[in-house]
Order: C-alpha cells, then structure tokens, then sequence
RNA sequence: CGGGGCGUAGCGCAGUUUGGUAGCGCGUUUGGUUCGGGACCAAAAGGUCGCAUGUUCAAAUCAUGUCGCCCCGACCA
C-alpha cells in the first residue's frame, strides 16, 4: 500500500473533545471517523487492526471447538418477549418497526437468538456440549457514550454461546474459555489484561469473570489482594470488616444538631470519629418510588449494585419529598416513617454508642446500640470495599483499589433463556432437560481502542506486531532523488514478495511530516531509504517503540527486515 | 433524566461583555525556493457564525425557544 494513496487525513492538533490518549490518536491517525454520538466509521488502517484482531479470536475460539454462526442484526421482538427481555430491559434496547408495523429491535446481544438457533437441534443429550459465537455488529443505544472507542452505541462484538447438560460441564468448558481469552489478550498485545470476578447481576448467582485492562482512564473500578492474587469488580467485591464495640453501652440521648447534615457535619460537632456513626443513604425503586434506606457506618460508602440484587429490583438516589415525611439530613433507624425499607450493612451488626439520625429536623442520637435499641435486625453485605481493606480470600489488610477497562468478559448464565425460551433436550434416562449455557464476550473495537490506549507515546500508538495495520513502514526520503527511489521501489517490491506487509510513504514530503505519519500510524517496523545511508551502502532499520535502531547493508536488507518482523510476531504469541 | 460547559471554514480557535463589511493558525490548491522530526516566500479556494422566532435602520454579538456535542452523575444485557 502507498501511503500516498490511503483514505483518510492525518493531523497535528488533538481535537478539543477527546479525554483520552486513544480516542485523540485514532482520530489524528485517519483511523476513524465520527459520524454521531458513539458512532464511528472505520478508514483502512483501524479495519486492518480490528480484522486481525478478528482472526487471533477465531483461531482461539476454533481452538476450543467453537463452531462460527451469524445472526440477525434485526430481530422480531417477539424473540425477546419470550426471554421477558422486551419488557426487562430498558431503552438500551433499540426498538423499531417494519414495515408491516411488526416490532422489531436491534441484536444488543445474542441469547435469544442463539437459543432459537439451536433449541431443535439440541433435543438429545448426545449433542451436547457445543459452542457456537459469532463476530458481528451489536447495538446499544448508551445513555452515555465516550472515550472515543471505549465506549460507543454501534461496535462489534465476538459474542459465544455454550450449551452444556450438567453444571460441571460447564464447568470444564468455562475453564478452558477462560485460558483462551488469556491467549488472546496475550497475542494481541496486552498481557497484562487480567480475569476479575465480577457481578452476576440478577442473574442468579453464578460465575463470571471480567477481563481488564488496568489503566487509570479505565471506566471501572477493580479491588485486587497483591497478598494472594484475588482480583474483583468493585461492584462484585465482598466487604469483609472487624467491627468493634465498647465495653459498655452509654445512654441513648438525643442531642440537638442545627446546619450538621452530612456525617462528617455531626461528627465534627459532636467530637466523635466517623467510624463511630451510622449513615443514612436514601433510594427510591424505580417501579414504585418507594423509600429504601441504607444504613451503613459513616466512613463507608453504598455499593449500588449489592443493593439493587439484593432488592432484586432497580433503585436510583431519592427525590425527598416533604409528603414522604423523611427527615432529610437527620434519618436514623429509630422511628422511620411508615413505607420506608430500611436496609443495615454488616458494617454496623453489634456495634454501640453511635450517633445517628433522630428523624427529626436538626436532632441526632448519641449513644446508639444495635443490640439494645434495635434487637433482631438483619445485616447483609452493602459496602463498597475501601483502599487497604480485608481480603475475603486471605484475610490480609491489602486491597488495593483500581481502575481497568473492561475488553471481554464470559459467564456461566445457567437455564434462564433454555427454560423461558423452551428448550430441552432427553436425557439419557429419557428424561426432559433444560441446558445450561454460557456466555462469553469480546468487544473488538474496545481491544483495539485498548491497546491504543496500553502502548502509545506522545507521537501516536505503538502497535504490537499482531494486530498492527501493516508490518513494516518503508520511508523514502527524497523522493526526487532518482537512485534513491528507485532503490526504495525494489525494496518494497522485494519485501512484499517476501509476503511482508508494507506501507510505503515515497511522497515528496518533508522529513518531519513523513516522521509524523509514520509515528500515528504505529507500524512497528520502520525502514528509510536515504541518500545519506544509500551512500554508504545502508539503509536505517528502526522499530516504533524506539528498542532497536540500527544500520543495515543493503544487501542484507531483506533478509534483516523479515527477520525482525519474524521475531516481533513471534513475541506476540501466548504462553 | 439531573448538573456544568460549548456550538464561528476540514481541524484548533479569536471576535459576543459594549450590535456596525467574517478573522487568525494548521490543513487544502497553484507557482517557486528548500530538504533527516510537522520548512519558507507568493498567490488562491473554502463560512446558511447549529437552527428558529423575536428586538433593531442594522444581529456571530441582545432575548426566547429548539437541536447537537463534551464533561460530571444516573442508567448499562
């Protein structure tokens, strides 16, 4: 390919309303483009990568006997109405109509489809297990996209489907994917990407694991034990605490608080440490906008999610109103009004002589004791987990807390669509059975996005060998030099004969510019053909990331430059 | 959906306070001089100032409405 002749302009400013290093050099690369919010159309170069990208999850994907189908970008809603999911999920779904006025809705993810796929076929225990995925467009109407490819509306996405008859299969086979998604982070450049456990949501309790790419730009937050290895998502992330109680119970008082509304407010004015408190955080259910208070000592903070499962139903902060009678700023769990849930975290399960709300205007309790005042409640896990908490694997006072982007996660679903989408199969006792599935995803532009975002320089990104939109990067300087461009044609000639990928920029541009396109576009091999080294019989052979730069003979050109690019594949293997 | 910010040439921005001929840098085109990290000189093309309504002799500028984008939050199979 001559660059001369590639679609799509390079430039120098970063555009004003990109926050992140990969979205701004994707752009400034003529990688993509934007068309609306969180949607993008791909020039050559971001094709090139995301097919390899492609190619690496096939491989590996094949490698654990997936089986490559394609469904429907548009599906009838009624596939979804008999997963319930028409109805369960929110606007995320994007709903349409044909032209028949039949209700129809974009693929946002595959379970339906893949359960209406194969529910005849699966009707013997003998066909199981198998897997079947697919590499195809998803769409997501986001509430909010950003961060350039992190996070769009329109994206493709490898989405895989397994179908099991016992758990343990299951099992087996969500092991293996495990390790395959290893080696394809692995191979396509980012190692480091680690599994987290992560929530399963109302799904029912079961496995899964999010793979992330640590980095601070990352939209969600990771809590990992450097003791013992154990990693989770925040929202996942059992809070482990050693709570601690005085010797003896003081008298429950109330004590007049005028102006202290937040906790750190009373607890400044009544001289006591934050731990010694018990806050309020007030929710509303979405379906019927009723009152949920939490209740959780002072220093710690909700964790949303644990909420909203434990509910089993979705919640969002309150609006107080003065009709629901909550004293806002001044709530505790003695005298609630009527029709609020209160809900106490394990932070608080027997402790004494806290300050709390009086639910009353400008009064708060001292001296409160759960096991005095209010025998007999409930305690359930609520907490986010802090920086420097207990491990629930080790017990060590380690955790520390992150930031990673998430590029791929897989799931042990269970029976939820075979069961609401009928699908069974005889067992060998003649008996009817539902399969259990799992699930497992890769966003493709993410990982591109990903590791854009992992190893790039100021100049622009740093592609590993694998994924890399070309191999090598032929510059010819001087283009008006006859012998120089002649040589620099025949290198290029010889180099693709040899099967070499190669960009070749002889254009009559100055040095800096061909340096400049040459940074953005990341080829990890780059090449120049100069008078200067001509001179001496050479050419400079220099790799993106600055670790190699030597000169070679002309003669030994070739044959050096496949060698390097040999070598750098070969470093993009798995383990 | 709530809070904040911004819409002026392909990109980055000034001009808006105090209404009076549409500006700058990069990029693009042409000619010339240069040539190892985004060169220089000269000429040129390119704009419904997001949109609508209003105020005014006159609106990029003032008012109202609306659309879009970005950030924070909510939401996220």
């Amino acid at each position: 390919m001559k660059l001369e002749r590639l679609v799509g302009d390079r430039f120098k400013e970063r555009p004003s309303d990109c926050v992140i290093d990969s979205h701004a050099l994707m752009l400034r690369g003529g990688y993509m483009k934007y068309v609306a919010n969180g949607i993008f159309s791909s020039f050559m170069p971001l094709r090139r990568i995301t097919r390899k990208i492609e190619a690496i999850i096939r491989e590996e994907m094949d490698a654990i006997d997936g089986q490559e189908v394609q469904f429907p970008v548009v599906l009838p809603a009624s596939l979804w109405e008999e997963s319930g999911r028409y109805q369960s999920v929110g606007s995320e779904l994007m709903r349409l109509s044909d032209r028949n006025g039949s209700p129809m809705v974009l693929g946002m993810t595959h379970e339906e489809a893949a359960v209406q796929l194969v529910r005849e076929y699966g009707q013997s225990y003998t066909k199981y297990p198998f897997m079947i995925y697919q590499i195809q467009t998803k769409f997501r109407d986001e509430a909010r996209p950003r961060a350039g490819l992190i996070r769009v509306r329109e994206f493709t996405m490898k989405d895989a489907y397994s179908f099991h008859t016992s758990q343990e299969d299951l099992e087996r086979y969500y092991a293996r994917c495990y390790h395959a998604y290893e080696r394809i982070f692995a191979r396509a450049g980012i190692p480091e990407t680690v599994a987290v456990l992560s929530d399963s949501g109302m799904m029912g309790g079961s496995v899964s694991h999010e793979y992330m790419l640590l980095t601070p730009v990352g939209e969600d937050t990771i809590v990992t034990c450097p003791e013992c290895g154990w990693r989770a998502n925040m929202e996942a992330a059992e809070s482990i605490l050693e709570n601690e109680k005085d010797a003896e119970d003081a008298p429950l008082t109330q004590v007049h608080t005028p102006g202290q509304q937040t906790i750190e407010d009373v607890c400044n004015f009544l001289k006591l440490p934050v731990e010694k408190s018990c806050k309020a955080v007030v929710y509303q259910k979405n379906a019927t906008d009723e009152y949920v208070v939490l209740f959780l000592r002072g220093d710690l903070e909700a964790n949303e999610t644990k909420l909203t499962n434990f509910l089993g139903e979705a919640i969002h902060p309150a609006v107080i109103t003065p009709e629901s009678r909550i004293a806002a700023g001044y709530i505790g769990p003695l005298g609630l009004p009527a029709g609020v849930t209160a809900l106490f975290d394990v932070s608080l399960a027997g402790t004494n002589n806290l300050c709390c709300g009086a639910n009353r205007e400008e009064y708060h309790y001292t001296g409160f004791c759960f096991e005095r005042d209010l025998p007999g409640v409930a305690f359930h896990d609520f907490s986010k987990v802090k920086q420097g908490g207990i491990c629930p694997k080790c017990g060590k006072h380690a955790l520390s807390v992150s930031r990673g982007i998430e590029v791929g996660n897989i799931f042990q679903l269970g029976t939820k669509y075979t069961k609401s989408m009928g699908m069974q199969y005889l067992d060998q006792n003649g008996q009817l059975q539902y399969p259990i599935m799992g699930c497992y995803g890769i966003g493709v532009g993410r990982l591109a996005a990903s590791v854009c975002e992992a190893h790039h320089d100021d100049y622009g990104p740093i592609w590993p060998m694998s994924i890399a939109p070309w191999q090598v990067h032929l510059c010819c300087m001087r283009a008006d030099n006859v012998e120089v461009h002649a040589y620099a044609d025949s290198l290029y000639a010889a180099l693709q004969a040899r099967g070499v990928e190669v960009i070749y920029d002889d254009r009559a541009v100055s040095a800096g510019v061909m340096f400049s396109d040459a940074d953005l576009l990341g080829v990890p091999v780059r090449v120049i053909a100069s008078p200067r080294n001509l001179k001496d019989g050479c050419i400079e052979l220099a790799t993106r990331d600055k670790r190699i730069s030597e000169k070679v003979p002309v003669a030994d050109a070739v044959e050096r430059i496949v060698a390097l690019r040999d070598e750098l594949l070969a470093a993009c293997k798995a383990e």
